[in-house]
DNA sequence: CGATGAAGCGAACGCTGTTCGCTACAATAC
DNA sequence: GTATTGTAGCGAACAGCGTTCGCTTCATCG
């Protein structure tokens, strides 16, 4: 981040004592501020200290600039974490075109989930809109060419879309926040054991019986497992509702 | 220090495992101050002008007092809301005693849903925590206890109850943040259209043949036949899942 | 060479959640 | 009865937030 300025007391971060009126006048032209350069210094903190921390002022020192500054690429903060979100989408690789519909829709759903759970606070930034920036657009044509091209019917395509995206975004929801919850970087100490095991310990049996039987399987050690587990149940209802092609011959094979 | 004629759970420090809300007493100056009527008065305005309204101050105008009272009945900010969302689960009604498994999950992911909608805002406190408040562990043992009765397994029940309340608390988080944009008060003529239908109009063909050729079942206008065939789909899969106990015949009939 | 317009940004505005330390008073102790 | 103590209530302030205003600077163009 220090290395490559134009000028050697283009330093970002504190402006030193030395550095006269005149040449900070100099050197707010060419900054090189751009939308593209603040959507990844936004990710990267997004990545490295979570939502909380993404403010417009800790976003323009890491920019090297003011708050201000940012209000000539961007409407406001809202704005920029939708385009975040869009980007994220971006990533999502097309699935391989020798799947079947229901693979490619379970491959679209393990890459979300991925992407997702890697850049664990935007999660949350998905759920503000309707997912409809262009990438969001890519996912969902996507998702669709593929059951179309299998024969399914486009109203189960469209109820199959946003069914299994509400799963693996909630999914991801609920995972993003355990690992949050885990890393305790919020209160540390707070209540010492945030899991459920302690909580156990203290369970007023009479009133939550089954919840203490079933407490072995309870604090759900393996999120992997459960996400297949679920994801698999969800398709093979799917799978079988009217409208649906078959999966069982491939199509062009 | 404590006298003896205090209540037992009156110990301050040794907070139970919730928190310490069974006082209803009356002890010191009763300036009326209670975390029951903060927490009405906080429901109400979630209710009226959503998640983003509801600050510190404005719940004290509410309250007809100052923000810094307000911390002498809860932490912060962040745990009124974790207690919010506990209650908001509290007002789930024990499912139908007379009820199979499948069909008492189904009506207890209706009812959460309800609730979740009916209090629009109060759905992205859910996705915060991992659900472990009192009311949180009620739901569990309403889930769990009818599985059990009916045979399922435990870690088939386990991991049916996340999957279906992720599943349901998901739906709602879309539909809750449809019906926000839906109302527009998000700045209103931001885009003039922030629906599907416009976007539609200027979307380039080329790269979204598929999007398009769906377009008229892309705008969801019922979200609910949606959900139950998300819900239903899901069920479906689940009830032929190793460990589920057979639902056709009623156990107890 | 003067005009134009946009990028950068210092300073400020009106918010926010939260804390400090005081006041007033109920409950207890003597 | 009086003194002590603990605590609910709260005025005032703090640090930080997103955002805006209006200025400076300078590449571009005629």
């Amino acid at each position: 981040m220090f290395a490559s300025s134009k000028r050697p007391e283009d330093v970002p971060g504190t402006a030193p004592w030395w550095r006269n009126r005149y040449e900070q006048r100099l050197r707010h032209r060419d900054r090189g501020l751009t939308l593209e350069r603040i959507c990844e210094a936004a990710l990267a903190i997004l990545d490295r200290e979570g939502l909380r921390e993404l403010t417009m002022r800790r976003l323009a020192d890491e920019l090297g600039t003011g708050p201000a500054s940012l209000y000539r690429h961007i409407a406001s903060r809202e704005e920029l974490l939708v385009e975040l979100a869009d980007r994220l989408i971006g990533e999502l690789p097309t699935p391989d075109d020798a799947l079947g519909w229901r693979d490619a829709v379970e491959q679209l759903a393990h890459e979300l989930r991925r992407v997702l759970l890697t850049h664990g606070g935007v999660v949350l930034l998905i759920t503000n809109g309707p997912l409809l920036g262009p990438n969001s657009m890519r996912l969902r044509e996507m998702f669709w060419r593929v059951m179309d091209r299998d024969g399914c019917e486009a109203q189960f395509a469209v109820q199959t879309y946003f069914t299994v995206i509400h799963f693996v975004v909630c999914s991801a929801l609920f995972g993003a926040s355990a690992i949050r919850n885990a890393n305790a970087t919020w209160e540390t100490s707070r209540e010492k054991g945030s899991g459920l095991a302690e909580l156990l310990d203290v369970l007023p049996a009479r009133l939550y019986p089954t919840v203490l039987k079933f407490s072995e399987y309870g604090d759900r050690p393996d999120p992997e497992y459960d996400f297949n587990f679920g994801l698999g149940a969800l398709l093979d209802g799917l799978e079988n509702a009217p409208g649906a092609a078959s999966t069982a011959p491939r199509p062009s094979a």
